[in-house]
DNA sequence: GCCCATCGTCGAAGCGCTTCGACGAAATTT
DNA sequence: AAATTTCGTCGAAGCGCTTCGACGATGGGC
């Protein structure tokens, strides 16, 4: 492995001036850098990244804590993960890969031992441990989440309680009055994963406002769950004629019961759901839904640590508008069922 | 940040004792011993990675290269990505998340600017443009996959040509003589996934050497993609009474379209899945299945990476015994298909 | 009782890079 | 024409750690 005294050397400069040929934080004439590069290809020579790390105190490396356990919504963790680790490429950094059960120690330990400039979290639960730990670090963190307290630290995600009631407004504009949630799993809401309770009390608030009879109800995992779900919505409010899905999970055996059961989507019943695009266009019907928008959020996330370590100003709560995509599960509703 | 020489002074030692203490790689008295790792706790020291891996010439991090495109196999993924973190961790590494469209530029920077001590690669194609790259590098590395030319390079799988054979004696077992596979989509084959190609081999010499008559189609995504699938199955041979299911995301729309047809599992037809054991068990029929040991296989990997570390010798191909698990998808074929 | 190995510790060198101050030369200002 | 600034480069210090050789103090073997 070359060092920077064999480039330097190669080039007839000073290791230094190799240095800033690499960093352009001093100017080089035009030849010298030419020299310079010529010998840096000819020989092959990439910088030491721990020698790096501690001459400058920066690694270029950030920490992605995820929660890998083998979830409800795999997917949707791998694409924010890839759209983190796609756009701190780009900004010439990489990723270490932190598991959530690791809890706090796990923090700690890559932001004491400074091997990471900067870290990103997610799955937040409302009281998150991890937050008071984050403030003590030195690097700066962004959350992929609304804990409840947050302040001091970005944090970006989707505007869920925006989602619940773009999802009741559709409804509502379409003539439904009698809608139903499908909520995430009691799993889901036990763990305060803020999403949830965002999504919950949107959900509520709007159909108050837009003056809609309502019921909600988490859902267990699996066609059972999803059975019992429906059952007890359908006993609390009787002649639902619009489901909203919060429960990527449970799309499919919802619509594999409804179609058992005779209700038609959308004839008898209108759904919105919640869910990546790709999901929505994979079941039987095109689902009209707000997109997870999984890429934006995990590219937002990186550019706002970005500027963080830039030590430029950022907006410490970035709640990302939600988008309803109308497909093909919802209809107006019959003059029969008003 | 407290540094080794802090600790040195506050328990009144040298720093080299410090860092013996921290290696054990030199006999230091209890006491002493004692001293030292009170101040560390007081003090709250961490070594500084990046010290250490100047002067020690190891960065206790190893690369996983892993496919983060959202692809048809995401939960599988995860569980590798999330097996190799954990059992790294154990060893005390961390991970660095490579993607695999960096191609082998990825490699190459991680590994000449030192920043891992390792790799570790999933999703490998048959004649992957990486082995040789990897061949250059002077960490070693270790493959999730076996592609056609890794001498030289530890590889740990699935033994998915074992995998076919079990399925087919199985089924053979039960009085099946003619079989089907439902293989992959296209796209898998088009890239000549390792696992693919060996799950084909297998199947067509296990049918041989079982006197079978077997029909063998790869299978696009979809409901669609399963139709037209079982369309050309049953159309190249009659009377199928079993299927191999060497596609997670078939089984479900399969299974559907099985009942759609009046096809009763396992009473028309027997079916043995390829796949998680979670999903064979989330299906409407338990599916006796072959389990994809994802844990198991990133396990071994790490516990490779650290034998090569250290020196110690391994063996280079590691294909994980297949274990078929009899649920309730398969079933002694009745007298009068026979 | 003498020699040699082992134990426990220290000091110093060095890992490969960045960065600061310095300095001659060239360009600009006065 | 002198004074000042800017440009382009160098040398050296230092980032925080590991590791090697050295060295006094013990302890065993004979």
């Amino acid at each position: 492995m070359p060092t920077i005294n064999d480039v330097a050397k190669a080039a007839g400069v000073s290791p230094s001036t190799v240095s800033y040929v690499l960093s352009g934080r001093r100017p080089i004439s035009a030849e010298t850098r030419a020299r310079v590069q010529a010998a840096i290809a000819e020989l092959g020579f990439h910088p030491h990244a721990g020698a790096r790390a501690l001459a400058s105190s920066k690694t270029n490396v950030i920490a992605l804590v995820a929660p890998l356990r083998v979830d409800v919504n795999v997917p949707v963790i791998m694409q924010f993960a890839t759209a983190v680790v796609t756009a701190a490429r780009s900004y010439n950094h990489d990723v270490l890969l932190l598991t959530k059960d690791e809890g706090t120690a796990g923090l700690e330990r890559v932001a004491h031992s400074t091997m990471v400039d900067a870290l990103i979290l997610m799955d937040l639960e409302r009281d998150d441990l991890r937050i008071p730990a984050l403030r003590k670090l030195k690097q700066p963190s962004v959350l992929i989440g609304l804990p409840a307290d947050h302040t001091g630290i970005a944090c970006v995600d989707l505007d869920f309680g925006a989602a619940a009631r773009a999802a009741l407004a559709h409804l509502a504009g379409h003539g439904h009055r009698r809608i139903g949630l499908v909520g995430p799993s009691p799993a889901v809401y036990k763990r305060q994963t803020t999403y949830a309770d965002r999504f919950l009390t949107g959900f509520l608030e709007a159909s108050v406002d837009l003056g809609l009879q309502t019921v909600t109800h988490p859902c267990e995992p699996g066609a059972e769950g999803v059975r019992s779900c429906m059952a007890d919505l359908d006993a609390e409010l009787s002649g639902l004629t619009a489901l909203v899905v919060h429960n990527e999970e449970a799309l499919r055996p919802l619509l594999d019961l409804l179609h058992a059961t005779g209700r038609r989507v959308p004839e008898d019943v209108s759904i919105v759901a919640i869910c990546p695009r790709d999901v929505a266009t994979a079941m039987p019907v095109n689902l009209t839904s707000i997109d997870i928008p999984a890429h934006d959020v995990g590219t937002l996330a990186v550019e706002t640590v970005m500027r963080l370590l830039d030590g430029r100003r950022v907006e410490y709560t970035r709640l990302l508008e939600p988008r309803l995509v109308e497909r093909d599960s919802c209809r107006e509703i019959s003059a029969s069922h008003r």
